[in-house]
DNA sequence: TTATGTCCTG
DNA sequence: CAGGACATAA
């Protein structure tokens, strides 16, 4: 039994007729966990022993899937944490070690399983710490030979082996700058070979070089010379393809600063505009230098880092030229023509920037990935690194392919959709019509930068629900104009994309306030349509509970529902109910207290309908209905108090308190004069259908206000065709 | 099942 | 005003 049947209700004087039913009513896990926070927050209930363990166990189940959640998190963002310290790592250094934290995770939830309650941090970090401690000796390679124990043999092989580890060392120090990462394979190292060892230790490496046959050995030399030239070759292409883009951007800053000059030479107030864009210059060519000298040690990462300089640099300088526009404009010194003529040309520049600089990081980051495809696999397995961490209870997981690589790397970067509904957005920033503002644009292009996997290279990924949102959104956010219902399709799609990714978990509390949290925000959404983000991105751990354990149940989730949307958003045709279609809503009211669903299409033919407009505007009579019998109720029962005892003492009048009041509400500014007098006319034949019912005592009856429905759906007028206009509302109130 | 409506809550 | 639970008619 839900919690307002069982205590709201006792002190209620309405009773719904489902008061009976209600126990009927399945004990679903919302109503659990409705009664789970009751138990434990209020402590109203100390009785219910029997549903306070079955919540205990959902609530703990819950619990452990936050944690989850959580620990995801946490090491998206200690993967963040990583990467400030050591603007110089790999991305592939970070990959291993963001797989070593995610495999160690995955494996151990998995084994812990949903229910168990050991799957604390701290039981995971142990189990993480130790396998790797442990890894050396619990290691089974699938290539180890029991023939390969004899002593001397091992010992001819020692050194030669020895030579051929620290190539290897060397070609793995060279793609990894990340200090953590060489020195924890320096570690390793050490640990089995530079010290002076006891012979039980010797023992214990050589058992460890068995797993390396000699056969394996060999081809393990060819694949690193074969690994050295497709290195070779990749960092020419990278290198051709950054110089390539730098002199695409020169290109493009030459025409900027050719805008400069043609300002400039009119203006010398811009002193300090000139000196930044100068300084953006000298930043390049620096950085350019910097570049160039350590093109010779390339790395992915720099390019990544390469890149996002000069996004920023771009937009820096884009900055300043809205900045010295905005300035022009102020002064306005008959600029005007050269004004909108630079302008057009900035945004168009802009423009172009915006999409070369996102097709280059895209190229960069997917060339990267192809090459740490092909590459890891081949050269990581054999050799004795920290990835021996990736064992858990002997089984070695070194042998992942690259795309669970790949794909844990992408979980854990995605681990704020919401970011990554940016990210997706920008990253088809070729699609993008009109520039957006620049904030969000230096974000989403950080963040693309620094989100590899998430280019061109996972496929499977364009497949996904995610995807198909962004894909959905995207078109959305390109129209800066009149979008209130982004709101409602944006928390649609948030329904959506979590339902199918994560199952049919949509009972927890979380989700609930999730969908408070969307629906309150959805209005200021409205009103303010550029704010992208319903949810703040100032608390990612709810923020992504809510979704991924949310499932918010959402009316208009079909993805056909959104793909009608989404194919409308070129047209006139809104794609959603804005505040003034509920203040035309709200006039109509004075005229249709029953509208039927055909009727609204015929008058809000402005309107692009599906299911969940329907039933947004059907919900918005609905509730008109509810304020009008709620007051007509009340009216009524304070009449009835003030001694009324005759229905013919009962009018509605405009000058009278109830008119007033349902004035108030549907036409609150007062600019809609002609609330018909019909209107009049029905409030006092439902004013007093009200009176009767209550004098007569039939509102004992749970559903006595049915009857007053029945009759008052009849009296519906006739809307004036005005209406049917989708500018109706200045003909009517200008008029 | 779906559409619609009501009641209740926030 | 919106969402959820539920009822009910079609």
């Amino acid at each position: 039994m839900p919690d307002h049947d069982s205590t709201v209700l006792l002190t209620r004087h309405t009773k719904r007729r489902r008061v009976d039913i209600g126990v009927k009513r399945t004990v679903g896990t919302s109503t659990v966990f409705t009664k789970a926070r009751v138990n434990l927050f209020s402590a109203m209930n100390p009785h219910g022993s029997d549903q306070d363990v079955e919540c205990s166990v959902v609530q703990h189940t819950d619990g452990d899937k936050s944690n989850v959640l959580r620990k995801l998190l946490k090491r998206a963002n200690s993967y963040e944490d990583a990467m400030m310290p050591f603007p110089g790592a790999t991305i592939i250094s970070q990959l291993l070690k963001s797989n070593a934290n995610k495999n160690g995770s995955t494996e151990l939830n998995l084994q812990a399983g949903p229910l168990s309650s050991t799957g604390s941090e701290a039981n995971q970090e142990d189990a993480c710490s130790n396998s790797s401690r442990e890894s050396p000796q619990d290691r089974i390679s699938p290539f180890s030979r029991p023939s390969m124990s004899q002593f001397d043999v091992d010992r001819l092989c020692d050194e030669h082996l020895r030579a051929k580890r620290a190539r290897v060392e060397n070609i793995i120090r060279g793609m990894s700058h990340s200090p953590n990462v060489a020195i924890r394979g320096g570690e390793n190292d050490r640990e089995g070979g530079q010290q002076p060892v006891s012979p039980r230790d010797s023992y214990r490496e050589n058992k460890r070089k068995q797993k390396l046959p000699q056969q394996q050995q060999q081809s393990f030399q060819q694949l690193a010379t074969a690994r050295k030239e497709q290195k070779r070759e990749e960092r020419r292409q990278l290198k051709q393809q950054l110089e390539d883009m730098q002199k695409q951007l020169r290109q493009l800053q030459e025409k900027f600063y050719q805008i400069y000059d043609s300002t400039d030479s009119e203006n010398d107030e811009d002193g300090n505009m000139s000196e930044d864009s100068m300084q953006s210059e000298t930043n390049d060519t620096r950085a350019q230098d910097r570049s160039d000298n350590e093109m010779s040690d390339l790395d992915p990462g720099h390019f990544l880092d390469r890149a996002r300089a000069l996004i920023r640099e771009q937009e820096m300088a884009a900055e300043n030229e809205k900045l010295k526009r905005g300035g022009h404009l102020r002064r306005g010194q008959g600029l005007s023509s050269l004004h909108g003529e630079g302008k057009q040309l900035a945004e168009t520049l802009k423009h172009e920037l915006h999409s070369t600089m996102s097709q280059v990081v895209d190229s960069v980051v997917k060339m990267f990935a192809k090459s740490s495809h092909h590459q890891l696999p081949q050269v990581f397995p054999p050799i004795q690194i920290p990835q021996a961490r990736f064992a858990v209870n002997g089984e070695n997981h070194n042998f992942h392919t690259t795309n669970q690589r790949l794909q844990c790397f992408s979980d854990v970067i995605i681990s704020n959709p919401l970011d990554a509904f940016g990210n997706m957005h920008v990253s088809n920033s070729s699609d993008q019509t009109e520039a957006l503002p620049l904030v969000v644009r230096k974000n989403s292009a950080e963040q693309s930068a620094s989100t590899p996997s998430m280019g061109g290279h996972h496929s499977s990924l364009h497949q996904s629900p995610l995807s198909a949102t962004a894909g959905f959104s995207s078109p959305a956010f390109r129209h800066p104009l009149p979008l209130p219902l982004m709101a409602y399709s944006f928390q649609s799609s948030l329904g959506n994309a979590s339902n199918t990714v994560s199952g049919k978990d949509r009972s927890s509390p979380e989700s609930l306030d999730l969908t408070r949290e969307t629906a309150s925000l959805r209005t200021k959404v409205s009103s303010h349509h550029m704010n992208h983000r319903p949810c703040s991105p100032m608390h990612p751990p709810s923020t992504t509970e809510g979704l991924s354990l949310s499932l918010i149940k959402s009316e208009c989730g079909d993805l056909q529902d959104m793909a009608e949307i989404s194919s409308y958003s070129g047209s006139t045709i809104q794609e959603g109910l804005s505040p003034t279609h509920l203040k035309k809503a709200k006039l109509m009211f004075f005229y249709t207290r029953y509208p039927s669903s055909n009727m609204l299409k015929m008058f809000f033919s402005d309107v692009k309908f599906n299911r969940c407009i329907t039933s947004q505007l059907i919900k918005w009579f609905s509730n008109f209905r509810e304020f009008y019998y709620i007051q007509m109720e009340k009216f009524a029962r304070q009449s009835i108090n003030d001694g009324v005892t005759s229905t013919e003492e009962l009018t509605v009048s405009r000058d009278s308190e109830l008119y007033r009041a349902l004035n108030m509400h549907y036409n609150k500014a007062n600019d809609f004069e002609q609330v018909p007098e019909r209107f009049l006319e029905v409030a006092q034949i439902t004013l007093r259908e009200f009176f009767n019912a209550i004098v007569a005592g039939k509102d004992v009856d749970p559903s006595w206000k049915k009857a007053i429905y029945k009759v008052i759906c009849k009296l519906d007028s006739e809307v004036p065709d005005v209406f049917k206009s989708p500018n109706c509302l200045q003909e009517l109130l200008h008029e």
